[in-house]
DNA sequence: ATTCTTAGCGAAAACGTTTTCGTGTTGAAA
DNA sequence: TTTCAACACGAAAACGTTTTCGCTAAGAAT
């Protein structure tokens, strides 16, 4: 039970300043050889580590990031936050997550909890209820007191910082391309409300190929789920409002979904109504997660990379703490600090499985 | 661009003293009303917040947990930081969390990095490697230096600490006894290797439930499953070894698998060999994630609660780290500090749906 | 013999708090 | 007038580091 020992108790026990320990073990040539020795085995027998907190007191950084979510038991979040351990970790810093679970209110309170010296930066994905608020007054303060974002997927344009999105519009067009060419005539969309962006660019892509492609598009053949309840009882009303509305559209025979849940319940609902996957009705959805590799038939989607979104979000934020080091211990002369912040587009891809032709 | 303002800041530009400052701040009644509104005024006008890293290094405690796993795209480890977030932000914790991937020297390097001051205590969920080596040193030494540890999921023995388990045991016993009373005579078992006891304890339970029910075990329907190789190229060597395992064991008509993954992959071969499902084969999972919900047919499933095991890991901790506190501000008696440490036994629940009768 | 270097080390400040212990001023009690 | 308590505040220590600066003693150069 021997607590974690500290530069002054070496100090004491070796009667040395506390001093010439802290050179000593950083092997300055001040200190002389025999000294150094002394006190470098005397640590390494005690397994001296340096207090981190106190390293970030006095450097003040405390080489953590703060991650900001709306939700971690969802695929497409916990890969991002993968991706940022990653790199993170190789880095030499550590990942704090709070979740905001869609709310505003609590995006707020995390935000201000963790912007007290708790971390250098964040990288968040903004939640649903203040995309519908607009309101993005936090974002902006923080930023103020020097403390950059990285926004990802769900971003903003009122917020001037990097970003790290995905493709949606375009990974949306070639999904759609590809029913098209596989013969669809009558291709669906099963879509979210338009207050989240990437629901939005993504109806616009499908849109986009349709009139690409000479095909004029059919309102009736766009459903537009209401999300804003919850998700759990939310899940049978789900299945009855796709089943109905395939029903009152027989002549669908493509199915491009904006999400993973959509399309295998739209494919459930299909069968149901004895029209069989790929040959009656080709589906296709968006996030490659789970459920996509693992349904019957395996599905046909638009990935994300999460991961590498994750990656890069977390390497642009430590590039970017890592230049605010630099220019500070500069000249302070004026290094332009207004540098323009960068928007990372992640191309999406096209997986193709059992769930088209 | 506002920087924080500190105490001493206040302290200048109002002419008192730092400690006026704080004393006013706290609502000290040393300060006169006078200063004490003027001080409070200002501090609200500056949007002062004590710095957290200076509080942490006075105080000498974080208020934030490590979490430490093996993986975070997954849903059952995601739903325990969600229960873990939510309780510790609740009590004015944060979260800080660490990925060993499933390796143990990963594990190791993550806890030193955490253990050197950045946390109060640490939640777990041990990885493979770890359990293979059998070598728990890490875990004693961090619990010598006064840091406690909360241990869910993939226990061990070997240390003493405060654990949340699921009872595996009891959940399998519970599936395949319904699969019994559902009139299965030949139910087979798809598990992991051994070393992991979650899949050992359910394997027993499978054992027992046939043994108490009079029925002998075969041993050529038990298929253990090798998923130390990397899951993703795994997954097409998976489906064929379930293929083929089903098609050498044409009698089977039930089947209780101990992951998700196993229980789709073997509905999906079972249908691929023309056996409907439930009306051929009954299957059930352990682990009620998003591809039992929504599988076709859905999975009837052995859920684990993973938002509460989360939950009450989180208390179990917090309470532990505030009955420390307590006991270090007593009278330093020596008040029993080697209470014993307790564990929990989350019971699961069997939730029914299409896959079984 | 005197001055200059240099090696080797310690003192102290700083990071931002909180808290304990003074200390000076005031008004009242003696 | 003297003494004392209460009031309002400041100084300083402490948490654990790193780093700058200064100091002493020894040897080298003059």
């Amino acid at each position: 039970m021997r607590k974690k020992i500290t530069l002054k108790q070496i100090a004491r026990e070796l009667d040395v300043s506390v001093s010439t320990v802290s050179k000593a073990l950083s092997g300055s040539k001040e200190i002389s050889e025999d000294t150094t020795q002394k006190i470098q085995a005397f640590a390494k027998l005690y397994n001296y580590r340096p207090n981190n907190i106190a390293l970030s007191l006095k450097n003040r950084k405390t080489k953590t990031i703060g991650i900001l979510i709306p939700e971690i038991v969802h695929h497409f979040f916990s890969t991002v936050i993968r991706g940022i351990e990653l790199i993170a970790n190789r880095r030499g810093y550590n990942v704090i997550v709070g979740l905001s679970n869609e709310s505003f209110s609590k995006e707020i309170i995390n935000m201000e909890m963790l912007a007290n010296g708790s971390i250098d930066g964040f990288i968040l994905s903004i939640s649903k209820e203040t995309l519908l608020k607009q309101d993005y007054h936090h974002f902006q303060a923080t930023m103020n007191q020097g403390i950059p974002i990285v926004m990802f997927d769900r971003v903003v344009n009122e917020i001037s910082c990097d970003k790290v999105i995905v493709d949606d519009f375009n990974g949306a067009v070639k999904a759609v391309k590809k029913l098209i060419d596989n013969q669809c005539k009558h291709i669906a969309l099963i879509t979210t409300m338009d207050y989240v962006s990437v629901g939005r660019l993504r109806t616009q892509g499908y849109l986009e190929a349709l009139q690409n492609k000479g095909i004029e598009a059919d309102p009736n053949l766009i459903l537009k789920v209401d999300d804003s309840l919850n998700v759990d009882n939310h899940l049978e009303d789900l299945e009855i409002e796709i089943e109905h509305f395939l029903k009152s559209n027989p002549n669908i025979d493509g199915v491009f979904a904006v999400n993973e849940i959509y399309a295998v319940t739209a494919m459930k609902a299909a069968r149901k109504l004895g029209r069989s996957i790929p040959d009656n009705v080709q589906v296709i959805g968006f996030t490659d997660g789970v459920l996509s590799k693992h349904a019957t038939p395996s599905l046909t989607t638009v990935s994300q990379h999460g991961q590498k979104m994750g990656e890069q979000a977390a390497n642009l934020l430590i590039d970017r703490l890592e230049a605010l080091d630099a220019e500070s211990s500069q000249f302070m002369g004026n290094t332009e600090s207004k540098s323009d912040f960068i928007k990372v587009v992640i191309e999406t891809e096209l997986i193709e499985r059992e769930s088209t032709k």
